[in-house]
DNA sequence: ATGCATGAGGG
DNA sequence: CCTCATGCATA
């Protein structure tokens, strides 16, 4: 959204990238108790036709945090990638996820489910697809291409889970404009559907021969959005929010319908040239150090800044750093699947009306 | 596959 | 400063 079709590199020489920061004290915004489930709903640049676009989540957490400390999911040995070319990570790495479980009964909302959004969605959902400038990616991918020139079919999804609409109350206060509701397609797709699409994407892509970075170039390439290979890594791990998920799904739709359709049809290579971003090195935490900042993290997810600066300082760590920290804590938070697993959802949800704790103070 | 980082947009 | 989308670099 917003501004994604510019390209995301600008060959600028700036040398500063540490920037003091200056007192500012935070808006209040409302925050989850990590054991409550509450809504936080955000309103966004989405371009929705004219209605307005109120999502909900419904997080639970256990206390203690069931990833607390070991959520890796599963250390596969990755063969080296070397900078520059990554695409040699095929069918090793691939394993399969978590069962399924079916929800038998239509509750107003799910632990780790997001409830569905009545929002419409944007755009790219149309007919049309004039594409014709495709360049196979059946280049180098050194010789592991399979593509004999037949299509294997999806084994499809296996448990099927109902999603009955997910219907979510207006909360903000927001009452009187009501839309229509999503026909749970195309236009605004269930968490559900997301998941099955994920897992139909990655099967099919690595079917087909391809990696992640394969995806993420071919779609530059298709549409001119180039993406990496995280991203389409998240993506078939459902690691990203649900209107992310949402964005790409169609994106990644037609790739697969190309690369379907064109089994083996060598063309040119693209590789983006490398940026010449200076990026700061990537400071790596200590366990124990991690630990602790869990630790905050449980107590107060959005410390003040001082707060931060005082963490930082205790822990020898740059303030910055610190910052972004919770930042990226926050995000996996908001994340579709959790790290390590996800399905024990048997919930009841009580709706408590969770005190909007935005400060904590504890130093 | 993921951890830390950058940046746009918003307040 | 925050959220959110994204990705380089790495384990």
């Amino acid at each position: 959204m917003a501004t994604a079709a510019s390209n995301p590199y600008s060959i600028l020489s700036s040398s500063s990238m540490v920037h003091a920061d200056s007192a500012g004290m935070q808006q209040g915004s409302p925050f989850r108790n990590p054991q409550k489930l509450l809504q936080s709903d955000y309103l966004q640049g989405v371009p929705s036709n004219g209605h307005p676009l109120g999502h909900h989540w419904v997080t639970s957490l256990s206390d203690g945090g069931p990833w607390s400390s070991t959520l890796a999911t599963s250390p596969l040995e990755q063969q080296d990638v070397k900078p520059g070319r990554e695409d040699l990570q095929l069918g090793a790495i691939i394993h399969h996820r978590s069962p399924h479980v079916a929800h038998h009964s239509q509750h107003t909302n799910h632990p780790n489910a997001w409830g569905a959004s009545p929002a419409p969605n944007p755009s790219i959902t149309s007919s049309s697809q004039p594409l014709n400038v495709y360049s196979q990616p059946g280049f180098t991918v050194s010789g592991m291409l399979e593509h004999g020139g037949l299509t294997p079919p999806p084994a499809s999804a296996s448990t099927q889970s109902l999603h009955p609409v997910l219907r979510e109350p207006p909360d903000h206060g927001d009452l009187g404009s009501h839309h229509c509701q999503d026909h749970s397609d195309e236009e605004t797709p269930t968490s559900d559907e997301l998941e099955q699409f994920a897992k139909q994407f990655k099967q099919r892509r690595i079917k087909l021969g391809f990696t992640q970075a394969d995806v993420g170039l071919a779609l530059g390439t298709l549409y001119g959005n180039v993406f990496s290979q995280t991203t389409i890594c998240r993506f078939e791990a459902l690691q990203l929010s649900f209107k992310n998920m949402c964005k790409l799904k169609p994106l990644l739709n037609k790739w697969l319908e190309e690369a379907d359709s064109s089994t083996g049809s060598p063309t040119s290579i693209d590789k983006i040239a490398a940026q010449g971003r200076k990026r700061k090195k990537r400071t790596s935490i200590e366990v124990s150090v991690k630990g602790v900042l869990e630790t905050h993290f449980l107590k107060c997810p959005k410390p003040a800044a001082q707060e931060i600066s005082s963490l930082a300082d205790s822990l020898q760590l740059e303030k910055e750093v610190v910052r972004v920290w919770f930042c990226n804590r926050r995000q996996k938070e908001k994340r579709m699947t959790p790290p390590g697993d996800q399905q024990p959802h048997e919930v009841y949800s009580h709706t408590h009306t969770v005190k909007t704790d935005t400060s904590c103070h504890d130093l």
